[in-house]
RNA sequence: CGCGGGGUGGAGCAGUCAGGAAGCUCGUCGGGCUCAUAACCCGAAGGUCGCAGGUUCAAAUCCUGCCCCCGCAA
């Protein structure tokens, strides 16, 4: 069984990885073709860089190949039909897909969705979850149709979100179940024992993109919104809280502390841990940080060197 | 050549503008106090001040080049 994978950004990366381990060939199952997007200019000095899949297949010594609109791409369109793979995996690529594209490999493109479709269709489902702060997530394997992750359903598995789960967590844990059940539910159809199930189209919710303004977070919230927002946004660059004297603390990670009252961003604590906030509601205990032009640090470094103590404000 | 911040004992920082004996808060090790301690007291070890040149009587500090780390913007 040859398939082909068409993916893109992180989570794309992780489940090249898993797949990679799992598609086994004493099974006849093997990846046949990689394919990812253009290298983009990015980063510090505008430097080219490879797509996380580039780099993750680069990794694993697998050759990869670039694409551009994957709709204008002639070539890789002509050789689709000549010899169709028994499926196409569509994976965090960030172009839709249209057809002759859709229904050419046997059983159409498959995509591994990192939430409990319909439930939080669209852009970025894992980071939504934990803003939401939802307590269950999972991930879903579904074939891939012309409207946004809105076709049948092969297979799905739910996972727990722990209070302080983070995105990267999630990235890590759904990425690897999520390509658990798509090979189980590849070797099912190959049997001929699987099928797919409609989504409950009345509960789809949308995932919508992040938007930079939400990065930002204020002492005035309540300290769960605040831990929530923290959770979702370590994959995507971090939550920061803009300083008084210019520039932005960006919060990696924290915990929800049980100290309640004080006026919001007053320091209530200090302690080996780090530095505990007070918040609009509750308070929320900070662990890593990172100061502007300085690399990720434990809070109680950073409060250490800046010579911090109980009752100063956090602005 | 897109814009900007930073590299000082194991950690986080001050000192650099106005050159002149290595500092602060911790950690580590040893000792003391205590029922006990992550608390307190006393003491100790540990640094090519990113690298290489230059200026100077004298450079962490001024000049030149290079390396590494980080953020913004896309």
């Amino acid at each position: 069984m040859p398939f082909w994978f068409v993916g893109e950004g992180p989570f794309a990366a992780l489940c090249l990885e898993h797949l990679d381990r799992l598609l086994r060939p004493e099974e006849g199952c093997r990846l046949t073709r990689i394919i990812t997007g253009m290298p983009t200019r990015s980063g510090r000095g505008m430097k080219e860089t490879p797509s996380p899949v580039e780099a993750c297949a680069a990794r694993l010594g697998l050759p990869v190949e670039r694409t551009g609109r994957l709709s204008q791409n002639e070539e890789l369109l002509a050789s689709l039909q000549a010899s169709p793979p028994d499926a196409v995996f569509v994976i965090d690529f960030g172009q839709i897909i249209r057809e002759p594209f859709l229904s050419t490999p046997r059983w159409g493109c498959l995509n591994i969705h990192p939430s409990l479709l319909p439930r939080w269709r669209g852009a970025a489902p894992i980071q939504r979850a934990l803003m939401n702060g939802d307590e269950e997530t999972g991930v879903t394997v579904f074939r891939l149709v012309p409207e946004m992750d809105a076709g049948p359903v092969l297979r799905q598995a739910k996972l727990p979100v722990g209070p302080d789960a983070t995105a990267s967590d999630l990235y890590g844990a759904l990425s690897a179940l999520g390509s658990e059940i798509a090979a189980a539910g590849l070797m099912a159809l190959s049997k001929g024992t699987a099928t797919f199930t409609e989504q409950e189209h009345a509960n789809a919710t949308c995932a919508a993109k992040l938007d930079r303004e939400e990065f930002e977070v204020t002492w005035d919230k309540p300290a769960q919104k605040i831990h929530n927002v923290v959770r979702a946004l370590d994959m995507s660059g971090g939550a920061f809280l803009p300083l008084k004297e210019g520039g932005r603390l960006k919060l990696w990670r924290t915990a929800l502390a049980d100290t309640p009252e004080g006026t919001p961003g007053t320091i209530l604590g200090l302690d080996a841990e780090g530095p505990v906030v007070a918040c609009g509601t509750g308070a929320l205990r900070l662990l890593e940080v990172q100061a502007p032009g300085k690399r990720r640090m434990r809070a109680s470094d950073w409060v250490r060197g800046l010579r911090l103590a109980a009752g100063d404000r956090l602005i």
